[in-house]
RNA sequence: GGCCCCUUCGUCUAGCGGUCCAGGACGCGGCCCUUUCACGGCUGAAACACGGGUUCGAUUCCCGUAGGGGUCACCA
C-alpha cells in the first residue's frame, strides 16, 4: 500500500457497542493494528455509539476488554484519552452538529422532514416498479420541503446530503488493482443527521475520521457500495480522503456472511470455550501472512514483522473452526509445560469468580465432595457428548421440542440483559407460546443445556455458561433431533414475534 | 431485482505467461511408533468454475457466462 510519508500511518477500530464483541471486529482490529504498527504509525479505538437505543455501556466494556484480553492495544481510545478526543462519538455531538450546518450553509446537504411512512410507501412503489429504492426528492425543493413539513406530525426532520444527478464515483481500492467505479444515479441521498440530533454513521465516521487524522481506512467490504458518499464527504469539507482497503468478510460454512446464528462468533464463547487469545489472533491472522512456508503457528510480533495488505487474499475465508483447533492444541502443547498449562487452566476457569457461583450450585446437591465432578462436569465442556435417546428423555412430541429450543434460541439472541430474570423470562414466555407444561418443557432444556434432567439449577447454570455456549448447546440438540427446514423456521417464526 | 466485489483440493491458501500432469496446511484414509488414547513420523486420495479470445505457450492477461458474497434503513 502507498503511504504518504509527509504523515503518520493512523488507522482506527471503530467498533459499535451494540452486543457481544464479534470476531469480525477482532479481525478488523487486528489488520488495523498490524498496519499501523507495521509502518510505526498509531492505532485508534473509537466507540461508534450514535445507535442511542441499540448501544449500551456494557457492550463497550466488553468489546474494550475483548481486544485487550487479546493483546491489541491502542494509543488512543475512551479509555486512555488520546490529543483528538473525546473517542465516543455520543460526546461529539457538538463537532457533527457544527458541521451538518456548514454543509447544509453550503447548500450540500437539506432538510428533510419526509415521514417514515410516506417513505416506507414510496419503497415500496420503487420496488414494486422494478426500481431500485430511493429517496425521490420531495423536500430538495423550497415548495417540497413546505409540502412535507405540512404533512408532519411533529415537526421533525433529518439532514440529507445531496448527490450528483449524473456521472460516475471512481474510487481505488488498495486491495484491488481497477478503480472501482459507481454511478451516482445508484446513490441514495443518505441521512446525515438524524431527527433526535444525532450523526449516522456516515456523517460521524468521515468527521471523525478526518478530525483524528485517519490515513488508512482498514474495513469490511459491506462498505464498499458507501465510498461514494464518504468520498463526497470529504469534497464537500474540501478534506482529503484516506486511502481505502475493504477486506473480505469472514464466512459461514456456507459461504454466508459469519454470523451467530451458524456459527460461534462472540470472543466471549471463545473465552468460554477455552481458546487461547494467541491462538486466535495467529488464526485471523493467517489471512495477511504467506504460508506457502509451511510453518503456520506465529506471533503477533511475527505477523507485525511481515504484514502486508496486499497479502490478502480476495475471496471471503470460511471461518475454520477446525484449523483453529489445530493451531490451539498445538499452542496448548507446545508453548507451555505442564506448570504453566494449569496456570492457563486456572486462568480459564479454576478461579474463584468462575467457581463460586458453582459452588453455590452445587453445595447442596452433593454427599460428598466426589460427587462434584459429575454433577458440575458440564461447566467445564464446550458441546455436550449427546444423543437422540438422551435428548427424546421428555413428555413432548419431537416437533413440539425442536420448536421449543428454536424458539427459544431466537428470544436468547434478542436479549439485552443475560441474567436470570430475562432467561427465565424467555423459557416460560417459550412454554405459554407453544402451549405446554412449563415443567415438562424445562426437562427438555435441562438436557440440552446440562446435559441431564437433573442437574443444578438451570436459570443460574444457564447464566453462569454464558449465551454463547447455551446457543451452541441448543443449536447441537437441535442438529441431533433434525434441524428446522426452511418452511418450518418461516412457520415457527410469526409465533416467536407474538 | 439493480449496482458492486469475488472465484485454485471439502476448508485456508502458494502461484503473479513456460520451472505446474499445480506446492503447503487443516480435515479425511493407510502404515509406523505405542499397554490405550492423543502426540509424532511416513504415506495416499483430493482443485486451476465454464466458454471464447490474446499468445509459440495460459492456473497466470482480456471478454462473456455461471456460481458465491455484499449492498440498497432516522443500524453500524
Amino acid at each position: 500500500m502507498t503511504t504518504d510519508r509527509t504523515r503518520p500511518v493512523r488507522t482506527r477500530v471503530a467498533p459499535s457497542p451494540t452486543g457481544d464483541p464479534h470476531v469480525g471486529t477482532a479481525y478488523i482490529a487486528l489488520m488495523n493494528w498490524l498496519f499501523a504498527k507495521k509502518y510505526g504509525g498509531q492505532f485508534i479505538l473509537r466507540i461508534e455509539d450514535t445507535d442511542q437505543v441499540r448501544s449500551t455501556p456494557q457492550s463497550e466494556r466488553m468489546i474494550l476488554d475483548a481486544l485487550r484480553w487479546l493483546g491489541l492495544s491502542w494509543d488512543e481510545g475512551p479509555d486512555v484519552g488520546g490529543p483528538h478526543g473525546p473517542y465516543r462519538q455520543s460526546e461529539r455531538t457538538a463537532l457533527y452538529q457544527e458541521h451538518a450546518q456548514k454543509l447544509e450553509a453550503d447548500g450540500h446537504a437539506f432538510k428533510c422532514y419526509c415521514t417514515a411512512e410516506r417513505l416506507d410507501a414510496m419503497r415500496k412503489a420503487q420496488m414494486k416498479a422494478g426500481q431500485p429504492p430511493r429517496y425521490d426528492g420531495r423536500c430538495l425543493t423550497e415548495e417540497g420541503r413546505a409540502d412535507a413539513k405540512a404533512e408532519s406530525p411533529d415537526g421533525s426532520f433529518v439532514l440529507r446530503m445531496k448527490i450528483p444527478g449524473e456521472g460516475v464515483c471512481a474510487f481505488q481500492d488498495e486491495l484491488r488493482d481497477d478503480p472501482i467505479t459507481i454511478e451516482w444515479s445508484k446513490v441514495d441521498m443518505q441521512i446525515l443527521m438524524k431527527s433526535d440530533g444525532f450523526p449516522t454513521y456516515h456523517m460521524a465516521n468521515i468527521v471523525d475520521d478526518h478530525a483524528m487524522g485517519i490515513t488508512h481506512v482498514i474495513r469490511g467490504e459491506e462498505w464498499i457500495s458507501s465510498v461514494p458518499k464518504h468520498e463526497l464527504l470529504y469534497s464537500y469539507f474540501g478534506w482529503e480522503p484516506p486511502k481505502w482497503a475493504h477486506l473480505p468478510l469472514l464466512r459461514n460454512a456456507d459461504k454466508s456472511k459469519l454470523s451467530k446464528r451458524k456459527n460461534p462468533t462472540s470472543i466471549l464463547f471463545f473465552q468460554r470455550a477455552g481458546y487461547l487469545p494467541e491462538a486466535l489472533i495467529n488464526f485471523l491472522g493467517l489471512a495477511a501472512k504467506s504460508t506457502s512456508g509451511g510453518e503456520e503457528m506465529t506471533s503477533l510480533a511475527e505477523l507485525r514483522e511481515d504484514f502486508a495488505l496486499t497479502n490478502i487474499s480476495l475471496g471471503g475465508p470460511v471461518f475454520d473452526v477446525g484449523k483453529l483447533d489445530w493451531l490451539n492444541a498445538r499452542y496448548l502443547r507446545e508453548t507451555m509445560d505442564a506448570p504453566a498449562f494449569l496456570n492457563r487452566v486456572r486462568d480459564w476457569a479454576l478461579n474463584e469468580a468462575y467457581l463460586l457461583p458453582i459452588a453455590e450450585m452445587a453445595q447442596s446437591r452433593v454427599e460428598k465432595l466426589g460427587d462434584l465432578g459429575g454433577l458440575t462436569a458440564m461447566f467445564f465442556q464446550n458441546r455436550l457428548d449427546m444423543d437422540e435417546p438422551t435428548l427424546r428423555d421428555v413428555k413432548m412430541e419431537p416437533d413440539e421440542q425442536r420448536q421449543a429450543y428454536q424458539l427459544a434460541l431466537w428470544k436468547f439472541d434478542a436479549l439485552t440483559e443475560w441474567d436470570k430474570p430475562s432467561v427465565e423470562g424467555v423459557l416460560r414466555d417459550t412454554a405459554e407460546t407453544l402451549d405446554i407444561k412449563f415443567k415438562f418443557m424445562m426437562r427438555a432444556f435441562f438436557i440440552a443445556i446440562t446435559g441431564s434432567p437433573t442437574s443444578v439449577p438451570l436459570f443460574e447454570a444457564t447464566v453462569h455458561l454464558g449465551r454463547d455456549i447455551v446457543r451452541e448447546r441448543l443449536r447441537h440438540a437441535l442438529d441431533i433431533l433434525g434441524a428446522p427446514s426452511k418452511k418450518e423456521l418461516k412457520a415457527w417464526e410469526s409465533l416467536a414475534s407474538r
